[in-house]
DNA sequence: ATGCACTACTGCAAAGTGCAGTAAGCGGCG
DNA sequence: CGCCGCTTACTGCACTTTGCAGTAGTGCAT
């Protein structure tokens, strides 16, 4: 009974709390919705159910003849979500393997580099075409759980804004790079310097503009 | 001499590729550079350097009396780095709790939602701070390395696009949520709808730019 | 002289990951 | 009809990572 759940173990169940689900089916559920938040390994979600029973937030449901079993969310699974919600929350945490290895990239060729990205702007265009498949049933009504729409267009809609920022990026850095004959010492070209000045000018204007919207905030209370 | 690296232990190898670090100068090293793509627990750096040696990819240096020992990077050490940046970079994996708890918003409160929210937008402003006063010095030849500044140019900008895009969807979800008195059952009301219409639109826009520049570069190979 | 924060780690239990392996069902094919 | 390969639905295991508690030294204020 008494053991803290992990992110994992709240994120599935708060699939639970939507409907039973067997171990296999709530890996495919994780896949399919809340892989583009919550990346996890196969293998751990089927730990889970057993987790949430010993906690007491779920319950197997008698199996149906030779099929698995679904667990279902108890009431003292759902008044856990509930405080967890209340908490507060992790930040962001990006693993970006692409970009890692862009930042070594004077360590390897300009080739290396032209396919990283290529791979990443392949991978971004995958991803796309899976979420827009994924929402557009929701704009006749046919979505799955329709009467979430309005929490699942929000969150779609920070899927899409991190992916049009890492599509356009790639494509800067495919036309900025496509000249390249080595990958060390450029320094501050003629192409990387105007960026280097956006980046400065702009984020100085975004941080001016948070404090701003903070104070009015603060007043406000 | 054997086991393969992880993706960590390469990031560590890469910081030695720029000069002799002791474990705790990795660990502030690996804070203040890479943390923005490659975010590891200060516990698991402490290991590396040994695993480094095990490998044969560093050597521990003699130690400057009583201080601690720097670990230098070997002739196999910049082999295996090349070697690694050649091979297939695994792609993102972006733990986004922020917008798990968003995804089961409907399980608690308006205010849990709102606070969230809030707490991200915060910590956007934080790193933006710290990112951009990190890259001012590039600006006039001050900057760390600053014969890297191509390619860490090139990164930031990764960096910023991605945090303008968590924040301009952190300010629409303060703001469309403002008004909310419940979190469940919603649907697309008219400040949704138009949403959702732009990200499948615009989504299948980019499907199709993203299909055409793929023909292109597969007619110029 | 004592307290206290900060630096620089180490040990340990629990959680997560990758991958190999397994077993059942099922459609095709000679 | 039996076997082949494929997909579905998992389990076991070795290894890595994480979070957290603990510790030892150092500077510096009270």
């Amino acid at each position: 009974m008494r053991r803290q759940l992990s992110t994992t173990g709240y994120a599935v169940l708060g699939l639970l709390a939507l409907r039973p689900l067997t171990p296999y089916e709530i890996t495919q559920q994780m896949q399919r919705s809340l892989d583009y938040c919550w990346p996890t390994s196969e293998r751990s979600l089927y730990d889970q159910p057993e987790r949430l029973v010993a906690a007491g937030y779920a319950m197997r449901q008698e199996p149906d003849g030779d099929r698995a079993a679904r667990y279902e969310i108890t009431a003292a699974g759902r008044d856990a979500l509930r405080a967890w919600l209340a908490t507060d929350s992790a930040m962001p945490r990006f693993q970006n393997e692409p970009m890692l290895r862009a930042l070594f990239a004077d360590q390897g060729t300009v080739a290396d580099l032209h396919r990283t990205i290529d791979d990443l702007r392949a991978h971004v265009a995958q991803r796309r075409r899976l979420g827009v498949a994924q929402m557009e049933p929701y704009l006749t009504g046919d979505g799955l759980f329709q009467e979430r729409s309005h929490i699942v267009t929000l969150t779609a809609d920070l899927v899409a804004r991190v992916l049009d920022a890492i599509e356009d990026w790639a494509d800067e850095v495919a036309q900025v790079t496509a000249g390249w004959t080595t990958t060390e010492g450029l320094g501050l070209t003629d192409e990387i310097r105007p960026i280097l000045e956006r980046i400065v000018t702009e984020g100085n204007e975004r941080v001016r503009r948070a404090a701003e919207a903070a104070d009015a905030t603060s007043d406000n209370d």
